[in-house]
DNA sequence: GCATTCTTGTCATCGTTCTGTCATCATGGC
DNA sequence: GCCATGATGACAGAACGATGACAAGAATGC
């Protein structure tokens, strides 16, 4: 999928620009603002994926704006990690009882902060964290056992389910039917190798979608190898 | 039933007694050992909600068991919650990277630690926190033992609410009918994998209200899923 | 304590979908 | 054009899931 949009609050303009350049480079989507109330109308603009939040802002307060995003729907599921200067114990349990998911003291590693984003994300969107495979416009959700191309959903059999999934963990590279076998149907078995063919023709229409190319590349006496279009 | 599981990893006595006795009185169902190996072996008997873990215990390692835990289809869900009396920051990240959810230093306050254990549930199992879960249409509250799908209230039998409010923390995912039997059942049992097919239909019929559709999603030769219609 | 109602696991059966194979047709290389 | 290699359509058997019925056991009410 697309890179995580992170919206971050944090009035200490040389921590949030620090922060800002270490996440784009993990390759977040950054939206940041020192102010509360803009924090809200941003957030209810275009609702992020996750949110740090300072404790301690310009006009509504962190934990204001946390009950807040919690109290309307669109943003009700967004995980906050919320930040303070304050090493006061209180706030970290009147910040996780309010809502948040993490919580953070200064000062802390911009690694830290990282490696805790990135935990929570994992578990809450497994999508952003890379559970799909994409190749080219085709994607592979194995744990919903779904493919999409150009956002379409496809159906596919099992067997042209497991073929596709193992030539998108393998993109580009071409394979020999009996490597197709091996890989997808498994070393014991004892099938025609002509079988694979049908099985590509299968696929092939399974992932047929108006106006898009076949990504199914045929190599002439060597094999078939899956292309990103 | 509605007691969160707490599976407590923890080799120093008096730490553990502590901890034990503060989740228990917090309403947690708490199994403890000081020993790696066996925390294992009690993982994969019945599964927790969650998992307590130090990082420096008998047996197998703290990040060993983390990992295994992690490799294990049964509990590779589970939220682990890590401690450590190192303050080295480089275990910290090596921690969130092997899949714990959270960290905590020692010293923490046994209130934090709560707090922060708290805060996953409410994230990771709404319904064990006491709140409502909803997916799609569907409502669940696990408190009041409640279903309700487009303000009609359904009455389901109590499998059938058990794999519904399965179905309903983890929406999407497709589940095998082991995985489900493990799940729903518990590991122990001794059941027909077919009877799932039963199960499933008679909780089809259960949440069945007219004009809505069929949200449970059959995944030839993978399993079930709910789907958030 | 007893009768009634629910719940639950299992089975046999039925319809659907999948899958491997074959025969035939199309295509590319020489 | 000839040969080798792929593509394609058809098909029958196998695999798989859906369903209705049933009996044993548990829970409930009186």
């Amino acid at each position: 999928m697309s890179q995580p949009r992170l919206l971050l609050v944090e009035d200490d303009p040389a921590l949030a620009e620090l922060l800002e350049f270490r996440f784009q480079a993990e390759g977040y989507a950054v939206t940041s603002t020192p102010d509360g109330d803009e924090a809200l109308l941003l957030a209810a603009e275009e609702v992020p994926d996750l949110v740090v939040l300072d404790w301690m802002i310009e006009g509504t307060s962190g934990i204001e704006v946390c009950r807040r995003l919690r109290r309307d729907k669109a943003t009700a599921h967004v995980p906050i990690v919320m930040l303070t200067a304050r090493g006061a114990e209180d706030d970290m349990i009147r910040g996780l009882e309010t809502g948040a998911d993490d919580y953070l003291t200064k000062p802390f590693s911009p690694r830290e902060l990282i490696a805790r984003v990135g935990a929570i994300l994992r578990r809450i969107r497994p999508a952003l964290a890379g559970e799909v495979i994409a190749v080219g416009d085709l994607q592979l959700d194995a744990t919903a056992h779904k493919v999409t191309r150009r956002g379409k959903i496809l159906s596919l059999g099992p067997t042209e389910f497991r073929l596709l999934k193992f030539f998108m963990e393998h993109p580009g590279r071409v394979f020999s039917r009996g490597q197709l076998l091996d890989a997808v149907w498994g070393t014991a078995s004892e099938i025609e190798l002509r079988t694979v063919d049908v099985h590509i023709r299968r696929l092939r229409k399974g992932i047929e979608v108006e106006g898009a190319p076949d990504p199914v590349r045929t190599v002439r006496s060597a094999g078939y190898a899956l292309e990103a279009v």
